[in-house]
DNA sequence: CGGATAATAT
DNA sequence: TATATTATCC
């Protein structure tokens, strides 16, 4: 194999040869996939025990490209493999199993696995894996931009946080954003002078905010506010704004993180259910709406929940799955170099609206009037509302862990914080928020969100597989 | 304090 | 330009 130098050109045949490790103690399982994986084109290195499985990877690093692993092994957890994958190599891991608990699927999420299939696995799920895999490499050389200039620039270093390593901690890297920010109570020097910026605005790199976090738990949900934070943390020049704007944004950065989990398990439905395809594939945009409430709140609260309902009555028999069905309309009538269901960013508009007055700024332009939470998107520029917000960076760590978390947080310190979106909607990567924008206030079409007859799919074969025609 | 929006940075 | 992050305002 080997690319040819990265030309324009799209070879044609990076997905055939994709280096497959699978672990699964069921043998006839392994069997299968490796059978299918095959076929399509892909390398695949069966092993039935996740420590074999492990040593593979450990032995040559640069071995495999995605990792196809059970949840439930006699030897060692899927999820440890997972953790330990996650710890020691940067690799895409799915994990797969019979069971289709929620909880645990998002388990194998929350800690790293990029994906969760549910058994019986059916190639059509197995061709479309070389996403996983595209996608992160792609990740990472976006991650690693060349705009490390050495200069010694006082300004503020690029963190940009390698998506394996979430907060990995650097002992000695307590002084780094001193420099950044270095404003003591001078306030009558520099300003303008001052070898470089004008304006210090604080970088929360990984260690600041770690230390925040650390005050944060010392202190307590209960109080947890910034001036209290702010003490605690005792950093030079930061201020309390500072603190606040940052807990802001934390919180809302969690709840976007909630959502994304949220859009795992549909961009799953989809894929799943892709095999009866065949749409045109004239567009690209995959948009889905839900009828129902989305509280910005915990995942768990909504995937577990009773929201959606408007759907509800879509839902016959099993109502283990929740909103599987209000899927949309999916495309990708193979599973060529389309990207969709991988990539995606969601975004939820406030229920209500017309709040966009701002100060009376010298836009000009007439206000949306539609209102975003703030950080999942409001920055009203050039007249228009436009969403956004950083579903990658600065997710915090340690899943497994019962530390406190944000969500803590965000359920404590604002129960009402924002109203409960109405709806959200996923655009696929070619996307942009624009389009999302307009997904999402495209007036509630008939049928929108809801399974359409038409497109001959009105179940899905998650639960109609084991057999139940 | 908490939340929204303006301002910057990338 | 579009989007992300932090500063300000209320």
């Amino acid at each position: 194999m080997s690319n040819s130098a990265g030309s324009g050109s799209v070879s044609d045949e990076f997905p055939a040869g994709l280096r497959v490790l699978v672990v699964d103690d069921d043998p006839v399982c392994l069997m299968i996939i490796e059978k299918m994986l095959k076929i399509c084109n892909y390398q695949a290195t069966v092993c039935n025990k996740a420590r074999i499985g492990l040593a593979l990877l450990r032995e040559n690093k640069n071995g495999f490209d995605i990792v196809l692993s059970d949840v439930h092994m006699p030897d060692m957890d899927g999820f440890k493999l997972l953790e330990h994958i996650g710890l020691e190599m940067d690799l895409p891991v799915i994990m797969m199993s019979a069971d289709d608990n929620q909880s645990l699927a998002m388990k194998g999420l929350t800690h790293g696995a990029c994906y969760y299939m549910i058994k019986p696995i059916r190639i059509d799920m197995l061709r479309n894996i070389w996403q996983h895999v595209y996608r992160r490499k792609k990740k990472k050389l976006n991650g690693s931009d060349p705009l490390t200039s050495p200069d010694d620039v006082n300004h503020h270093q690029k963190v940009q946080v390698p998506e394996d390593a979430y907060y990995a901690s650097s002992e000695n890297g307590a002084h780094k954003w001193k420099n950044a920010k270095r404003r003591k109570d001078y306030e009558d020097e520099s300003d303008e002078r001052e070898s470089s910026s004008k304006k210090p605005r604080v970088v929360w790199t990984p260690e600041l905010h770690r230390r925040f976090v650390e005050a944060f738990q010392h202190i307590g949900i209960d109080k947890a506010v910034p001036k209290n934070i702010l003490e605690l943390m005792n950093v030079p020049g930061l201020t309390r704004e500072n603190i606040a704007s940052h807990l802001q944004a934390s919180s809302d950065r969690e709840s976007a993180i909630n959502l994304q989990d949220l859009l795992h398990f549909h961009e799953q439905r989809l894929n799943e259910s892709q095999f009866m395809g065949t749409m045109d594939p004239g567009y690209d945009l995959r948009a889905l709406s839900v009828r129902g409430q989305l509280p910005g709140q915990s995942l768990a609260a909504v995937l577990g929940g009773s929201s959606f309902s408007r759907s509800q009555h879509l839902l016959h028999g099993s109502s283990t799955n929740m909103e599987s069905r209000q899927l949309l309309r999916l495309q990708q009538p193979y599973d060529h170099h389309s990207f969709t269901g991988v990539n995606s960013q969601v975004y939820m508009p406030m229920a209500g609206h017309g709040q966009g007055q701002s100060q009376g700024q010298g836009q000009g332009q007439g206000q949306s009037q539609h209102v975003f939470p703030n950080g999942i998107g409001s920055n009203v520029s050039g007249g228009r509302t436009v969403p956004s917000f950083n579903l990658l960076n600065q997710i915090r760590p340690d899943s497994g862990s019962q530390n406190m978390t944000f969500s803590d947080l965000l359920a404590h310190s604002s129960p009402k914080k924002t109203e409960p979106a109405t709806s959200f909607a996923v655009v696929d990567e070619t996307g942009t928020q624009d389009d999302l924008l307009t997904a999402i206030l495209e007036p509630p079409q008939e049928g929108f969100g809801q399974v359409e007859d038409e497109f001959g799919f009105d179940g899905y074969d998650l639960d109609d597989l084991p057999g139940s025609p």
